[in-house]
DNA sequence: CGGAATCCAGTTAGATACTG
DNA sequence: CAGTATCTAACTGGATTCCG
C-alpha cells in the first residue's frame, strides 16, 4: 500500500488489532493516534469556533501544507467528528464543521489543554534541573 | 547528535519555538508531544497503580522493548513526572513512581480514556459508513 | 478553490548484541 | 537486572507539480 500519501483508508485500517490492552487503557490509543499528531488538535480547535472553508482553515493554521489538512480534514471526516459539504460551485466551495461527537472531542481537548497550562511550568521547571544536574 | 539513539535531551530542548499558535492551542502541543507517542500512557497508566521496577514494567506492557521502556521512563522522569529511585544492590534495582505531577496527569490521561470508550462505537459506525460509502 | 499524485528528508521505533 | 550502543525498517510530514 505505501503510506504517506493522501489515501486515508489502508494505515488506518490496518492495525484493527490494535495490540496489548491491558485493561485500563482500552481505547485511549484510539484517540491518541487521532489527536496525537501534528495537526488534529489544532483543526479541531479552530473548528471549535465555527464552520471553516478549506482555505481557512489553512489561512488559520500557519505552517500546515495542502496535503496535511487534507489528511487531517479527511481522518476527522470519517470518522464522524467532522461534517463536510460540498458545494459544487465554480470555484468550488467545501465547507468543515465540527459534528456533536466533534464537539465533545473539542472539549475532551480543552481538558487536556487546561492541564497543560497548569503544569507547564513545573514540567519546565523539572526539565531544567534534570538537565543541569546531568552533566 | 542523532536521534533514535538512547539519549533525550537533544531532541526536545531544539524545539523550544514551538510554532504556530493561535491562541487556544498554546500548550496542548507540550503534553501531545510527551503523551501522543507510543508507549508514554501505558506507562503512566501502569504506574497509576503503584511503584514498579524496570522488569515488571516491561512484563506489565506487552510489546515494549527495552530501549522504548528506557526512553519512555526517562523523558517522563525528565519531566518531573516519574521518581526514579535506583538502589545499588547487585543484581541493580530500579524503582519507578508517579509524582504529584505524574498522578494529575494520569488523572487527565484517564478522563480522555472515558471520552474514548464513549464514543468509541460512533467512531467505529462512522468509519465503517465511510468505507462503505467510498467505494 | 480544493484537492490528488509523487518524491523525499527527518524522526520513531523495533531487533539485536553487549555491559556494569 | 537495568540499562547502552548500533543498525535498520517503517512511518510522518514537507515540497512540488498537476488537475477539474
Amino acid at each position: 500500500m505505501s503510506v504517506g500519501h493522501t489515501a486515508v483508508t489502508p494505515e488506518v485500517g490496518a492495525p484493527v488489532a490494535v495490540g496489548p490492552c491491558g485493561e485500563d487503557d482500552c481505547g485511549i490509543r484510539d484517540v491518541l493516534d487521532r489527536i496525537g499528531d501534528k495537526w488534529t488538535v489544532l483543526v479541531v480547535v479552530e473548528l471549535a469556533k465555527g464552520v471553516r472553508r478549506f482555505r481557512e482553515l489553512q489561512r488559520a493554521i500557519p505552517g500546515i501544507s495542502q496535503r496535511m489538512l487534507t489528511l487531517t480534514t479527511r481522518r476527522l471526516w470519517r470518522d464522524g467528528l467532522v461534517e463536510r459539504t460540498v458545494y459544487p460551485t465554480i470555484p468550488p466551495q467545501v465547507e468543515y464543521r465540527l459534528t456533536e461527537t466533534g464537539r465533545s472531542l473539542s472539549e475532551a481537548i480543552r481538558a487536556l489543554a487546561d492541564w497543560s497550562r497548569e503544569h507547564k511550568d513545573a514540567i519546565a521547571g523539572a526539565r531544567e534541573r534534570w538537565d543541569a544536574e546531568q552533566s
